[in-house]
DNA sequence: AAATCGGGGTT
DNA sequence: AACCCAGATTT
């Protein structure tokens, strides 16, 4: 067999395989190039099970494209809450006004305009023109190039843009005349369910006889990809700060900076709290006082309670080891001058509490329960405060019992 | 070319 | 704990 007969046997067998095994997905019911582009952006870097309820709630709230040009970012960034690379949201909103203004709010069936999307790079605007428009465009993913890579025997290192622009010139020699948007898919669905990254299902496979990677027993130690670096490790001290007088049930919490990490996301406020030259946790009490010290510079006057409790969120870069201390909102009586009367006191509480709001301006808001519903938070923080407010919620009913 | 950008499932 | 997922953008 030689080589054209081997890439005949697999593009031909490939394709009958798919149209007996695809998977019915919500974003295969539709040929609306809209559903598809949602659908690739959401699968970047994200598996299919945990994209399909993200992708039916985003659906049902921005039926169109014009519907999500339209809608406040703020419901875009909370359409995608928990998902994750937030700025695949904030980019699809951006593109989709792009597409409004550029083509009539319709996604152009044009290689080069597709590519000069926000978010959309090679292998969306290569999936976009395949699947939603059957152009023999190559998509080349992480499972492309790992299938690939085996089939062909291919040893490069995917992490190369060469090896990638490789597969992408193979694939466009692999494409069926007419059939893109199939072919395409099911070198993708092969990936997913058969060619898996570890113990791949080669028994299974349409394709096993011709595979160059099996027959020279490799499938297990293909692709060829260098190894990611570990995340760093940051500690963080974390203020859950109780609102007092007007803001009595309330959590004060932040809107994160346009540009960089979580994006615009809200959170709690927190500060780096590793000491230089200093290995492992940092005692409650300093790690406490730097971290009201540095709300006081904000103009957030709070007095600290204690600790509350540990959380851990990892980033793809960076690991948070995250140390939650209960405060309350205001300076506490018990910093007040001690002469004072008990009027001045809360005089004194009053004002401190105010000053939070005047010097911090509309980054920060006091929220309840309610207004989690509102606001996109990342995930840790999400767990945080809804722990907090269910044990609230327990303290509540547990003293009406009684 | 390398770093930055989330979060979760599998092994 | 390591790996990796229907990657794109910035440096």
């Amino acid at each position: 067999m030689n080589n054209l007969e081997q890439r005949r046997f697999f593009s031909r067998e490939l394709l009958i395989w798919y149209m007996g095994n695809k998977r019915d997905l919500p974003w295969r019911r539709h040929r609306d190039p809209y559903f598809i582009w949602v659908s690739e952006i959401m699968l970047q870097q994200t598996r299919v099970d945990t994209v399909i309820p993200y992708f039916h709630r985003f659906i049902e709230r921005f039926p169109t494209l014009q519907a999500l040009a339209e809608a406040p970012e703020e419901d875009v960034l909370k359409h995608w809450e928990g998902l994750g690379y937030y700025s695949r949201a904030r980019n699809l909103q951006q593109a989709a006004r792009q597409v409004v203004e550029l083509h009539g709010g319709h996604v152009p069936d044009d290689r080069n305009a597709v590519a000069a999307l926000k978010g959309v790079g090679p292998y969306t605007t290569g999936a976009i023109m395949s699947i939603a428009f059957n152009r023999p465009e190559p998509a080349v993913d992480g499972n492309v190039m790992r299938v690939l890579s085996r089939y062909f025997l291919i040893e490069e290192d995917i992490m190369k843009g060469s090896t990638r622009a490789g597969m992408e010139e193979l694939v466009r020699d692999l494409i069926p005349e007419g059939r893109a948007s199939d072919f395409n898919q099911a070198l993708m669905e092969l990936g997913a369910l058969v060619c898996t990254p570890k113990s791949p299902h080669c028994l299974t496979c349409p394709v096993m006889e011709h595979c160059a990677g099996r027959l020279a027993g490799r499938e297990e130690t293909l692709p060829v990809k260098t190894k990611a670096k570990k995340p760093r490790l940051e500690q963080r001290s974390v203020a859950l700060i109780e609102g007092q007088g007007a803001h009595v049930g309330r959590i004060l919490v932040r809107q994160r900076p346009a540009t960089g990490l979580l994006a615009r996301m809200w959170e709690l406020p927190h500060i780096t709290s590793s000491l230089s030259g200093m290995e492992g946790p940092v005692p409650d009490g300093p790690a406490m006082d730097r971290l009201t010290g540095a709300l006081m510079e904000e103009g957030i006057p709070v007095s600290p309670v204690g600790f509350l409790r540990e959380a851990e969120h990892t980033f793809s870069h960076i690991h948070w080891n995250l140390r939650v201390f209960r405060c309350l909102e205001g300076k506490s009586a018990a910093e007040a001058p001690k002469h004072m009367a008990a009027e001045s006191r809360a005089e004194y509480r009053a004002e401190a509490a105010s000053a939070a709001e005047a010097v911090s301006g509309a980054a920060i808001r006091w929220i309840d329960r309610h207004d989690m519903e509102t606001l996109a938070f990342p995930k840790v923080f999400l767990d945080i405060l809804r722990d907090y407010f269910d044990s609230k919620e327990a303290v509540l009913i547990e003293s009406q019992l009684n």
